[in-house]
DNA sequence: TACCAGGTAAAAA
DNA sequence: TTTTTACATGGT
């Protein structure tokens, strides 16, 4: 039998909307609407989890799966993955007299970033989606998940819900192994270097969640195969800084020059001046732009 | 068919 | 030190 439980979430808060956006933004296929489910990890074990939201205002999510005593996990992972604690409304205050940025929030009220389970995760997406189109990466990435990812049981057979593989697993796997999914040499030498170094326990990304933005820059920086737009690409999907922005990503470059310029892509300058003024809800302000262009 | 797509490390100059 | 180059796959 599975488990239930209720929870509160920062409001406003609106998860169909949330996920439209998120599966906007990876082509991965379309899932019923108002329904999250996710294969996630709970103490390694693979475990498949749905979440649906029961209240409106003050907004409430229910969370289910297996197994039975680990309930409070469940909920906590939830929380983590979308954002609950994130209060909106002063990124609102401060945005809504904007010119582009009001109508837009306001359109786009109860809209929260999804975050991957893990921080590992983030850091293989990251590194699967350098260079390459979404499109690409997205399958790349899921040839990884179905060869080394673990579906929990009880998740539907047909769908993609499989829990993302454990660093042991990616360290252990050959280099062979891992470009035969599409990944580069060198993607395949950073992803199983990075999975090393935390199998051995010499990386702990759990250590990104306590520091300040420029000092989990510089520590991603470290890392082989992870330069400027990785850093930042997982302060803001991975941890969800509010303030944190991929300046020299070609997407908010887009959007940015769209919304706030001439209409044509932008400069990473150009994107830092036109987002100084929502500081410091920089990243948040990106990532309406980048959403609207979905909904 | 070519070229671009939400970069990075390593080689070459 | 600064500037090229190789890389993998999917969409147009």
């Amino acid at each position: 039998m599975s488990v239930v439980e209720k929870f509160a979430v920062e409001g406003p808060y609106d998860l169909s909307l949330s996920l439209q956006v998120s599966q906007g933004f990876s082509p991965g296929p379309a899932a019923e609407s108002s329904l999250f489910q996710v294969a996630v990890r709970v103490d390694d074990a693979p475990v498949f989890m749905k979440v649906e939201q029961v209240e409106k205002e003050p907004p409430a999510l229910k969370v289910s799966g297996d197994p039975t005593e680990k309930t409070g996990r469940l909920r906590s992972i939830a929380e983590w993955i979308l954002f609950a604690d994130l209060d909106l409304t002063p990124f609102y205050q401060q945005v809504g007299a904007h010119s582009v940025l009001g109508p837009i929030v306001q359109r786009l009220e109860g809209l929260k970033p999804i975050r991957p389970p893990s921080l590992f995760e983030m850091a293989v997406t990251a590194v699967t989606e350098q260079q390459i189109s979404m499109a690409a990466a997205y399958q790349i990435r899921w040839r990884v998940v179905d060869a080394f990812g673990d579906r929990p049981p009880g998740a539907p057979e047909d769908a993609r819900l499989v829990a993302f593989p454990k660093p042991e697993t990616l360290a252990e796997a050959t280099l062979e192994e891992l470009q035969s999914c599409g990944l580069s040499r060198r993607k395949a030498e950073y992803i199983k270097g990075l999975a090393t170094a935390i199998a051995d326990g010499e990386l702990d990304l759990k250590r990104l969640k306590a520091m300040p933005n420029d000092e989990a820059r510089a520590f991603i920086s470290g890392w082989r195969g992870f330069g400027p737009w990785s850093a930042d690409y997982i302060l803001v999907r991975g941890l969800g800084r509010p303030d944190s922005v991929p300046v020299d990503d070609l997407g908010v470059r887009t959007v940015v020059g769209e919304y706030l310029g001439d209409g044509s892509r932008m400069t990473a300058d150009q994107v830092r001046e036109a987002l100084g003024p929502f500081k410091p809800y920089r990243g948040l302000a990106a990532f309406y732009l980048l959403a609207v262009s979905q909904v």
